[in-house]
DNA sequence: CACCAGGTTGACC
DNA sequence: GGTCAACATGGT
């Protein structure tokens, strides 16, 4: 692949189905949450589980992190794995009252990336959506449809390979960055199958 | 009824 | 380094 096509391939993404606008939140906090939720899970479930928190202003550290487990459960259910998700939301809440969220997020990106890691139910995927999206900074998310969308013009790899094939060909460009991997999703859930991608548009004229 | 969804973990090789 | 079952509800 030529060191363009990635550029390439945005401008495309873009043009064809228009600016997606992720992530959608009203508080940091409110994207950390929806991204351990969202894991394996569709987001309209993700959007009803975090409504509810809403009501019972849950969508804040430390409110979360004195809520009752089953309560917390019984709000996430929809979102399957919920046992797991209730938990970590809780261990994550506990995290950001003993550690403020202005100043977490003010770390340099690897370490926030690192730190974020280092907590319960949190990979690579979600620590990178809490980096780039919560945090506004320039890590560039890999997940399931972007493994798939890249199979599509003849590159495979694991996480970090992707992730860093990206990284070093786009720059490095918080706003891009969002829509890129938002625009990634979109497509790939349209024309990309979980086996192939036979009607995939990209196939047609990139390589 | 079968399969999938904006993954992560711990065990194992 | 990499693979794999377990985790669980809701939609098509």
């Amino acid at each position: 692949m030529k060191p363009r096509n990635l550029v390439d391939i945005y401008d495309k993404l873009l043009h064809e189905l228009g600016p997606q606008e992720w992530w959608p939140a009203d508080t940091p906090f409110e994207v950390v949450i929806g991204a351990i939720l969202t894991q394996q899970t569709r987001w309209t479930n993700v959007e009803k589980a975090i409504s509810d928190m809403k009501e019972h202003g849950l969508v804040d550290p430390h409110n979360l992190a004195n809520a009752e487990p089953e309560h917390i459960e019984g709000l996430v259910r929809c979102c399957g794995f919920y046992r797991q998700k209730a938990s970590r939301l809780r261990n994550i809440a506990r995290f950001f009252v003993d550690n403020p969220l202005d100043d977490v997020f003010a770390l340099p990106v690897g370490e926030l990336r690192a730190l974020m890691l280092s907590l319960q139910g949190v990979g690579n995927e979600t620590a990178d959506s809490i980096v780039l999206y919560a945090a506004d900074k320039p890590k560039f998310v890999i997940d399931a449809y972007t493994t798939r969308m890249m199979r599509c013009v003849g590159i495979e790899g694991n996480y970090m390979h992707l992730q860093q094939l990206f990284e070093e060909e786009l720059p490095p460009d918080v706003e891009m960055f969002k829509e890129y991997h938002a625009l990634i999703v979109e497509y790939a859930k349209k024309y990309c199958g979980k086996k192939r991608c036979d009607t995939c548009p990209l196939m047609q004229d990139v390589n």
